[in-house]
DNA sequence: TGGCTCCTCCAATACTCTTTGGAATATCGT
DNA sequence: ACGATATTCCAAAGAGTATTGGAGGAGCCA
């Protein structure tokens, strides 16, 4: 094996990462995965897809070291394999939505003018969440919220939202927050909210995004 | 086009970005770009490959819009579209060596062990650099120096350095810099400068490690 | 204009990847 | 051991990608 099919060898195996992110598919699943672990059936509803494909996305995936996976009884439980994989994830998105003009208008087309809903940052909802005069809203579906939520956020199904309204308390800065940048449950919220009157901004980055800044994580106690 | 294809339409886009990045040719160019900007059949004997392959593969990462292009007379030159561009490719680099054994080994192959040499940081080297007591060696083709190069460092292709042995001052540290993390020359080159006595070591990352640092660069005067 | 060079486009081939339905496998509870 | 359930494996069809050689286009220079 002369130099250049090593250098070849080096390269086809950084490829191996790259061709994990190559697919709407996978990237939905790390997505769906950066919110904590799941089964695959559970994986394959989530994104409508048969289940024999999500489990071979997610084979895909965990041969480039994206995902790992352990077995409790006669389910398969994925999860991400570290932080850097939603970061690595992260970035790809944003750079789509930065630098490709389809892309930023698919996520416009999909998500509206999350710009105008003046995102609420990291640092600022943590710094106001010790002055303690802010209601934080979950709504990711409930299962998500118990595998780890914004410690004192109030899980609210996005589908349940609507019906719940007048559970929320007058007047209290509500902060909605949901999978990442890219999801549509805390803009929609948002927007819902704010038609009622409530006070409402959404949270930048989501979960994931709030992981990933080093902020802490409340985990429901296992049942 | 309801919600769900707008969904899928956005993870479509976020997929171009990582397709873009899912083949050992095209990461092979982005670390070639990574020099600084160069001509289609110039990039295309520089990886090996045909010119009318390499245009696709240019073009492929232009649509992905990592990369840009710019005529001048009779040729175009190719360059990366930002630094994100080249952070983004070496995580998924970094990556792959980190967590795939398959990819580590195959970087070993390669570049042989290069922990071994005692990478200097690129902190390290700007601290040593302004107290002058470091000479600093660019082993990448001459070309890629020209178009830019830590300051004070000296030109030294990879395959003239051992005939230049003698021009180098006895005594004083080396450090040596190529493309990057997973480029051979500079740790070949420190292996034969260390045969020969000199005391040795290589840059951590190269000069695009050395531009992502924010540190400076020296391009030479255009002719 | 004609000849040259560099690049792109095209068409064809050979792969590789995606997705599906169904069969096979593994584990659990009885 | 048996039946039920969750997941993987398999084969096949279809879509998409990589690579090549050669034709075509664009700009330069005489």
């Amino acid at each position: 094996m002369d130099e250049h099919a090593r250098k070849m060898a080096l390269y086809g195996q950084f490829a191996r990462v790259g061709k994990a992110l190559a697919s709407p598919a996978r990237l939905e699943l790390l997505d769906l995965l950066a919110q904590g672990e799941r089964s695959v059936e559970d994986l394959a509803a989530a994104a409508r897809m048969k289940t024999s494909n999500t489990s071979a996305q997610l084979h895909t995936l965990a041969a480039a070291g994206l995902v790992a996976s352990r077995r409790d009884g006669v389910r398969i439980y994925y999860r991400i394999a570290g932080h850097e994989v939603t970061a690595l994830a992260g970035r790809v998105q944003d750079f789509a939505a930065a630098r490709l003009a389809e892309a930023e208008r698919a996520a416009r087309g999909y998500l509206g003018d999350v710009a105008a809903l003046e995102p609420v940052g990291q640092d600022e909802l943590f710094r106001r969440l010790g002055e303690g005069q802010v209601l934080v809203l979950d709504v990711r579906p409930e299962a998500e919220y118990a595998a780890g939520h914004i410690p004192g956020a109030v899980s609210v199904p996005h589908d349940q939202l609507a019906a719940r309204l007048a559970e929320l308390p007058d007047g209290t800065d509500i902060v909605a927050y949901c999978r990442g940048r890219y999801c549509v449950f805390a803009p929609d919220a948002v927007r819902l909210l704010r038609a009622h009157g409530f006070p409402a901004r959404p949270l930048d980055g989501g979960l994931p995004g709030w992981r990933l800044a080093g902020l802490p994580v409340t985990v429901a106690a296992s049942a």
